[in-house]
DNA sequence: ATATTTAGGTTAATCGTTTAAGTTATTTTG
DNA sequence: CAAAATAACTTAAACGATTAACCTAAATAT
């Protein structure tokens, strides 16, 4: 594999100039400039990063923290969305490095050791909880970050996120219009600012629309369809019973389709369920899910570009985004 | 951030002897390791790794190309692989990087790239196909890598791969034994190694057991429920009709299943479906899917453990693995 | 008592870049 | 025309580690 010192040798020149030509950061008359790339060409020579990084004092490796996958969790999003930051990334000449935080360990540590050993620029994070220590710790450090998601504080710092309050609205709306009058709704634990969210939304809705909001009709389950069809159990055998269900994700939805099926409701008619995140599945379970997709590109898109910014030293002041996902309405309502 | 000279200082030693002592790489009289891990401590010194890295010619990094998240696609098995390598790999002190390849570019470019630049000391591959480009150029410049997958050639190289064979025999041993005679199979396309892996049991078992093994039975289809929805619709549609179909993953038996409820046949009674994958989601299907299951983790640590092993350049004489998967009857056939 | 080994360090080269600070020849300016 | 400015390079010092080669004093061998 061939150094700078190659082309150098090659091209008859200094190093420096070579470094100068490849990086066009001083002016190099054109016959040199030709000489040099031809021999760079002829020696098929690429930079070694490592070396550069380290004179340059950078990475150009972004961290991201690939949540702990919860048994029965539905995975596909994360997926996509590592997938597409790290095309989004390549696009700016950075990469993503993946690391894990083993279950009930102290993620603030792992952080600290990505960032100590100089291995990477900055992150990105997702599955912000209410109250996320990361947040604070790599606020206090002054480490450049974004997250996908909020949480609760006061402090001021560069995320993205979807108005998952608006999504929901959409939804129960549109129930109303329908008809219905019973509308319950399948939540998050307590700790889920996103979810909490869209809670709100559903909250907010109902009076809106002068409708009883009963506390009754909410219940707060795990990310489970398993959790999704036991809730759907206490909803279904008290009083008053609802005539539409809005679930909080399309896993909850699909465990809460199961168990009204069993117990001999048609859905879609009898009763109307609805999910959010509109999975690949959702097209596909009978009947197919009315759900409320997330722009997930947009969100990928956005994420990295106030990252990079930052890591330019040129921060966008508009570093708090909130884009809006779209109701897509199918069988299930 | 502090560096080795400040650890130096702060023990009143020279820099090679704070990296003898770190690295245990020589002998130091006890008082002087002493001295020292108290100032690496106090200073809360940590190596950095890019100067680590180009002295040492290594990156302790491995990259990993995301595969491109078809429309449709599950991705879910997926998630669980990066993270499961992720976690793994952090037990060696190794980190993963990943990539992507756009659609229809070619993959060499960007292998080539990620080594030439030293980025990474190594490759984990997945979606490996027929003839994979890939592993002929990377066997070509003796560069470190290890495929989840086969390929089609005789060169000896190495690989993790689920026994699909296997695991397809189980199924359709079990449909005989309940009594099918007419037995569907819903393939992929005809590039891939994995999905002819898992058709040839079928048609082994078939052969075997002494049934007629019949071409009008099988039907190669891309992996998503849309797909195994029109492909059931061919075989529902057509004599002689089938009273089993086995499918090549469990996102094409959704869309089977889809079809056939459609059309008034109670699955699982009328017709058994069956899928491969064991995705979360398949328990909560309506009915419950009957699959197979692949041992992910133990998938994972193989890779990651002949991978790392070669970095070491002590590879694993028995370096081409097969797993056997599990049968996991449910309520679908 | 002298020569040799050993223990426990230090010095300095090295990895492959970037870039500030020279250097030299040529051009411009007053 | 001498002085100053410019153009186009080169030299050499970093960046922060690792490690071969060297050094010195004490311990051991002859």
């Amino acid at each position: 594999m061939s150094t700078i010192k190659d082309v150098a040798a090659e091209a008859g020149v200094s190093i420096a100039t070579v470094s100068y030509v490849l990086n066009g950061t001083k002016k190099v008359s054109r016959e040199v400039e030709e000489r040099v790339l031809a021999a760079a060409q002829k020696l098929n020579y690429r930079a070694n990063s490592t070396a550069r990084n380290l004179r340059r004092n950078e990475t150009r490796i972004i961290g991201y923290e690939i949540p702990y996958p919860n048994k029965g969790d539905d995975a596909s999003l994360m997926q996509l969305f590592v997938y597409g930051i790290s095309l989004e990334a390549a696009n700016y000449g950075y990469h993503i490095i993946t690391f894990t935080v083993p279950e009930r360990r102290n993620p603030i540590e792992h952080y600290e050791h990505m960032i100590h050993s100089d291995r990477v620029d900055g992150f990105i994070l997702t599955d912000t909880n209410w109250k996320d220590e990361r947040i604070h710790f790599l606020l206090d450090h002054k480490i450049p970050f974004v997250s996908f998601g909020r949480t609760r504080t006061e402090r001021d710092y560069h995320y993205v996120d979807v108005d998952g309050a608006y999504g929901i609205q959409q939804v129960v709306e549109y129930l109303i219009r329908k008809g219905h009058r019973q509308i319950a709704f399948i939540a998050w634990p307590e700790n889920s600012l996103s979810g909490d969210g869209r809670l709100q939304g559903y909250i907010e809705t109902l009076e809106k629309s002068g409708l009883d909001y009963d506390p009754k009709f909410i219940r707060r389950v795990h990310n489970t369809a398993n959790a999704g069809y036991e809730a759907a159990r206490e909803l279904l055998t008290q009083e008053p019973l609802p005539t539409a269900i809005v679930c909080v994700s399309d896993i909850i939805a699909i465990g809460a389709i199961r168990y009204a099926q069993q117990h001999g409701l048609a859905v879609g008619k009898d009763i109307a369920i609805s999910g959010f995140d509109d999975l690949a599945l959702a097209q596909f379970v009978t009947p197919a899910l009315t759900t409320i997709s997330q722009p997930i590109e947009e969100i990928e898109r956005e994420v990295v570009r106030l990252l990079i910014r930052q890591l330019n030293g040129n921060p966008d002041p508009n570093h708090q985004i909130l884009i809006k996902p779209k109701l897509i309405i199918r069988e299930s309502t």
